[in-house]
DNA sequence: CCGATTTCTAAACGATTGTTCCGGAATCGG
DNA sequence: CCGATTCCGGAACAATCGTTTAGAAATCGG
């Protein structure tokens, strides 16, 4: 054995996935990335890889952290109620460190990156664990009755996941905060029994 | 006067943006606008400013070609199934040039040039126009008689504005096309009276 | 305390970024 | 045809990009 890393790998990934969030893949720099996380260049390529290498295992983390702590939510909704309450959440949630907004998945899926097999992968896996979670959710409520007859669970679940989509990507220029109440009201009740 | 320009303005913005719209601001070089614009760096610079300055020309040639489009399409709506048609156009239209996917507005949104002002004023421009031309073609259809009496416009406008933009946001894992058109027409049926 | 092994510091790499400058080419009015 | 004016081609700018390398520093087992 010899000499140990001066810096926890695991916090300086968490620090790095900020920055991949605020920034983007192509507008974090690597002396920003260091920067943020402590550490330095050749640590960074030492421990994590080049950026493509660090950006995969932040978007890992990412999916670890972020993602589960929603499809965690998600997973004890039984009714509509709670599944409003839970798209509630995303949009007047405070964002995590600071500042930042949005998904670090849907981001990307906008950004250049869509060519990236990699990346690509790890969003499809995202997005299906995220349908996933909403199918449970409308199943639980359908068991309550509160589902009406005709509503196919599989799209109803497309239907949210998009409507969280566009919630997010309002991000910027947000409608008022009544009319973002209004369409998820109007959206889960029309799968209301 | 002396020289003519060996190319015209006009052609060489539509390239521009069509590299915009492709990159995003921070992905597309100099380099790549320049040959795609076919033009030279000096005539870039002597023509159209800086890259940012391009930028914004290209963002506003984007608001009177692609915007100004989908609201005149918009604008002839006169009933919610016009109102479907035209979000199913949205996602299913072969992408104008060649591969170009989801909205210029909406790309830069996610990128970080939230900060710069006249970027954000441009995108809110956009995003207003788009809820105004949704809230006339809601006013034609409540004439018809077609809108529930609860339903108010405003808000229902914003609904369509953001399921548009989580149609688009979508584009790189896009879902089951019958889910994509179940999602549109549950939306429009809950507006229905 | 020592040698082996690993991490760290710091400098530098070539490539690419956005931007500018200069000499030659082209077109105009006269 | 001429001089003025404008534009084009290409080289070059400094800065930054992601990446690598060489030597100093630090920790371990023995």
């Amino acid at each position: 054995m010899a000499r140990p890393k001066s810096f926890q790998p695991d916090e300086a990934l968490d620090k790095a996935m900020g920055v991949f969030w605020e920034r983007g893949f192509e507008g974090a720099s690597i002396a920003e990335l260091t920067e943020a996380m402590g550490i330095n260049r050749f640590s960074l390529y030492d421990t994590f890889g080049d950026k493509r290498e660090l950006f995969l295992k932040a978007l890992d983390r990412y999916s670890e952290r972020v993602v589960s702590e929603n499809l965690g939510l998600l997973g004890r909704a039984v009714s509509l109620d709670d599944i409003g309450a839970f798209l509630r959440r995303i949009v007047d949630q405070p964002c995590p460190p600071n500042s930042a907004r949005g998904c670090l998945m849907a981001r990307c899926a906008m950004e250049g990156l869509e060519g990236d097999e990699d990346v690509a992968s790890r969003i499809r896996r995202s997005t299906g664990r995220l349908h996933e979670a909403y199918q449970g959710a409308l199943r639980r409520a359908r068991e309550r009755g509160e589902l009406a007859a005709g509503v196919r669970i599989p799209d109803a679940a497309w239907t949210l996941v998009m409507l969280q989509r566009g919630l997010i990507a309002m991000d910027m220029d947000p409608p008022p905060a009544r009319a973002v109440r209004a369409s998820i009201r109007a959206t889960l009740d029309a799968l209301r029994a």
